[in-house]
DNA sequence: AGCATTCTACTCACGATGAGTTGTGTAAAG
DNA sequence: CTTTACACAACTCATCGTGAGTAGAATGCT
């Protein structure tokens, strides 16, 4: 990958062009990040929500999120709102999810909201910001059963929870869900309640199995309810080859 | 899908809370759309890239943008953008890439860019803006092979054309690089070109053929070189099942 | 001790894929 | 005019992944 600084692309021209530059000519903008913080937890997939604080729509739910630094990264501003919420700050996965940016989506003024998805293992006590009322993990079956959530929060968390389904196909990430180790079981059970079809044991083992770099044996067994099950850690590869498939329809 | 305006959340509190809100507060940033707008042209997948005519980093090649209007939605600027630069209002596939906003990405101010993708049929003339000395399609393996594009736009390149590969196994968007009617060759060579590997006949007109919806039969025959073939039309099928594969390396 | 449950391990049938072969029709070369 | 070259159409064959079913093993509970 070429990386080099912007400045080393600054010729005199340049220079003199940004010295005359207003930046305050252009309507104001707010950049935030908002975050979709999948996890499963009791046999649900359930997401990350704040009650709003403050206004507007106080007291209403919304995805946690907040205003980009001036010198962060989008990125960055990610992982920092990942952290204040959930205390995490390594071992879960975060990526880009889409930006959303129509006028009138915050009354305030306008508003580009770049979110965010992180599934994260399990049951981190979620952190109330300063400006929330509360924080809570909440079954996604309640909100897209009727709950509406704030501003456009409920299209974003319904593109995350598609583009969470679509991931666990063709790459590794459901491993993310599990605290280390895991069984087979506990793996399947991940995609069974992320996607809400039963898969069948025997066949979702084999292909588990046999995709390099899924899952790593670590030797052990464990003994737990009804007979015993061998313990896997993550494994190293990002994309599985082959896919693991969906069934259709739910 | 539920829908409904904003206004319809506000509360009197809301109202009150917006009356003393000040805006300017915030540092100021700039929202901008990027576009990669792909097609096929002799055999080389292409991309449309303009000559910058003003400072910063005036002469280098960029892709086209521009600032999103006060009104407009990101989609909707989108698609101005494109219609601006190659005359297409419609028949072309327009989607969100991803969104760019580190700091110091541009010298003027801090810009926060999302980056759409376009995949055109063909040879549409580009226009060249009013800040562009020039506008080009341009081989994407000339500058994957050293030409340096302005701000980081070679890295939004990168990321638009691996969507694009990836998105001809699952998607019919292959079609969408083809003038109509096409032959089977005809899409096997946008595959090919667009992966830069070749594909047996036999087994991609099989699997084109044996997927509902991907393409349409129109009963004529071409009599092209060396030959005859059949000629179809797109599909109605957004997503292709099964899918078409890529295969490895190039 | 016996049962139920769950994980492990195997077989079988079906369908998709990769690869190869043959036939057909047209245009260019001789 | 005949021959050659080329590209598309249509088929076969072997292999592999998948869905489905069944049997065995190990443990906790009654």
């Amino acid at each position: 990958m070429l990386c080099v600084t912007v400045d080393n692309y600054l010729t005199d021209e340049d220079r003199s062009f940004l010295a005359s530059y207003d930046p305050r000519a252009f309507p104001p903008v707010a950049v935030t990040v908002d975050l979709v913080i999948l996890t499963v937890r009791d046999g649900e997939l359930c997401v990350l929500l704040i009650r709003r604080g403050e206004p507007p729509q106080r007291g209403r739910w919304a995805l946690p999120g907040g205003f980009v630094g001036p010198d962060e990264t989008l990125d960055e501003a990610a992982a920092r709102e990942l952290a204040e919420e959930t205390g995490l700050r390594a071992g879960a996965h975060l990526e880009q999810l889409a930006t959303f940016g129509d006028p009138g989506r915050d009354p305030r003024m306008r508003v580009v909201s770049v979110a965010y998805l992180a599934l994260v293992p399990d049951l981190p006590m979620p952190i109330a910001g300063t400006d929330a009322a509360e924080a809570r993990y909440r079954p996604i079956a309640d909100i897209e059963s009727g709950a509406v959530l704030a501003f456009d929060h409920g299209r974003i968390l319904a593109e995350g929870v598609e583009r969470a389904r679509a991931k666990l196909e063709y790459t590794g990430l459901a491993t993310t869900f599990l605290d280390e180790p895991f069984t087979v079981a506990d793996l399947r059970r991940v995609y069974e309640t992320v996607w809400g079809v039963p898969l069948h044991p025997a066949n979702f083992r084999r292909k588990v199995l046999s995709t390099p770099g899924f899952v790593e044996p670590t030797g052990e067994k464990l003994a737990t309810g009804r007979g015993w099950a061998e313990l896997y850690r993550r494994g190293t590869t990002a994309h599985l080859h082959p896919a693991i498939p969906r069934p259709p329809a739910g």
